[in-house]
DNA sequence: GCTTTAAAAAGTAAGGT
DNA sequence: ACCTTACTTTCTAAAGC
């Protein structure tokens, strides 16, 4: 019937509409971030096979890009933080972290957890630290998290007050403020890593 | 060694009944003391006890669901506290009701830390969730106890979703060998 | 899916002193 | 810097939206 195939062709477009929608977000809060290109094409792979996989039924489209783009972000190794990700998004933290959780799982995207190293570049270059300074703060994650200290805490935490004890060693000084306002935690949470990690390497300072 | 098994607690257990007769939540209200109850939030009342700590959950269908006890001696003491309270009010309760636990929380320690990242990839990152960014706990769903486990670097851990105290017991067992086949225990 | 209740684990956060 | 409170995760039943 006729009706059936206008359905048909209302359907297709709506679905249509809504990828480009997805898509253009996507973009956008791609450029927001300032993340290369390549990134916003396996969130878009990323997203289409979510849909494909029917995932975003009984979730919002911007969601679901969105978790998109958190976990291409990561898959590229140029992690950004669900509280940076959230700025560029009208969705909350919250249901981006549920919404990312769900769709790895059911994606099979078997993300590693977050190595706070991948955090250091980025953190250190907005707060004009040297390579020396990135090195140092690499080489104290590195050896902290072998001695088991990184298990459950957040990995931007952990590169900050790395970042932070780095700075202090090679002459660099930034505040726990700077640092933590560039990492997006507070200085309390600075604190107490640096407290253990500066233990864990044996320095007195 | 200390067994893990030892250190096992139960920390809350859930479990449902029912009267066997429909309730005027709103005149239950009026005359339980201490009870909250706003249908608009929610449509079952709350009550308290005391000792045993619980919340009752009561409804207008005569069903009630408790929580918040620390065994399963605890929830039919409850509910017995429960059930006398509503005899009170001149409600007709069943002579003995039949209690089901639905859920046993359970926290134990493994005894020594945890290098969570190293777990997540021996059991599988498909197994596991692990997001610390999100929460410390590494997440483990077992098929047999069907329970879900919450692991810390600190080595203790959470065991959820069981209805026998003893599906804890075989959950910690499983993890223990699960982890030391692994070498990632010690 | 949400709403409410309880409880533990450990990390993070916010507000007050 | 401390302390307290509170939120994140897991589970489960209930009735209703």
């Amino acid at each position: 019937r006729l009706r059936k195939w206008q359905e048909r062709i209302r359907t297709k477009d709506a679905g249509e509409r809504n990828l480009q929608f997805a898509l253009s977000e996507i973009d956008r809060m791609a450029s927001a971030l300032g993340v290369p290109r390549s990134v916003r094409e396996v969130a878009s792979v990323i997203y289409r096979r979510a849909l494909k996989e029917d995932l975003i039924r009984g979730r919002s489209i911007e969601g679901v890009a969105t978790s998109a783009l958190y976990a291409a972000c990561r898959k590229e190794g140029i992690p950004r933080s669900l509280e940076e990700i959230s700025e560029v998004s009208r969705v909350e933290r919250k249901e981006i972290g549920r919404t990312y959780r769900y769709i790895s799982q059911e994606l099979g995207l078997e993300m590693k957890p977050v190595d706070p190293k991948k955090y250091v570049p980025r953190f250190c270059s907005e707060l004009e630290l040297s390579e020396e300074v990135q090195a140092k703060a690499n080489e104290i994650i590195e050896t902290t998290a072998e001695k088991g200290l990184l298990s459950g805490k957040s990995p931007t935490g952990y590169a900050a007050a790395a970042i932070y004890a780095a700075s202090l060693l090679c002459n660099e000084k930034k505040t726990q403020r700077e640092v933590a306002d560039v990492a997006q935690v507070t200085e309390v949470t600075i604190r107490n890593r640096y407290q253990e990690q500066i233990e864990a390497m044996g320095i007195h300072s | 060694m200390t067994d893990p098994k030892e250190t096992i607690n139960i920390e809350n257990v859930v479990a449902s009944t029912g009267i066997g007769q429909e309730l005027d939540l709103q005149s239950v209200a009026m005359d339980l003391e201490g009870a909250d109850y706003d249908p608009e939030q929610f449509p079952g009342l709350v009550y308290r006890t005391q000792d045993p700590k619980s919340a009752a959950l009561i409804f207008r269908s005569g069903k009630i669901v408790c929580t918040g006890a620390k065994s399963t001696d605890d929830v039919h003491e409850s509910l017995r506290i429960v059930f006398d309270k509503l005899r009170e009010l001149s409600i007709e309760v069943e002579d003995e009701p039949e209690i089901v636990v639905q859920n046993i929380v359970t926290s134990a320690d493994l005894g020594r830390q945890l290098n969570l990242n190293a777990i997540a990839i021996g059991l599988g990152l498909e197994n596991i969730e692990y997001e610390p960014e999100q929460f410390p706990g590494l997440v483990y769903r077992l098929d047999e106890p069907e329970v879900v486990a919450l692991l810390f670097g600190s080595g203790k851990l959470v065991i959820t979703g069981g209805k026998k105290p003893e599906d804890a017991e075989h959950a910690v067992d499983k993890i223990v060998s699960r982890l030391e086949e692994l070498g990632l225990l010690e």
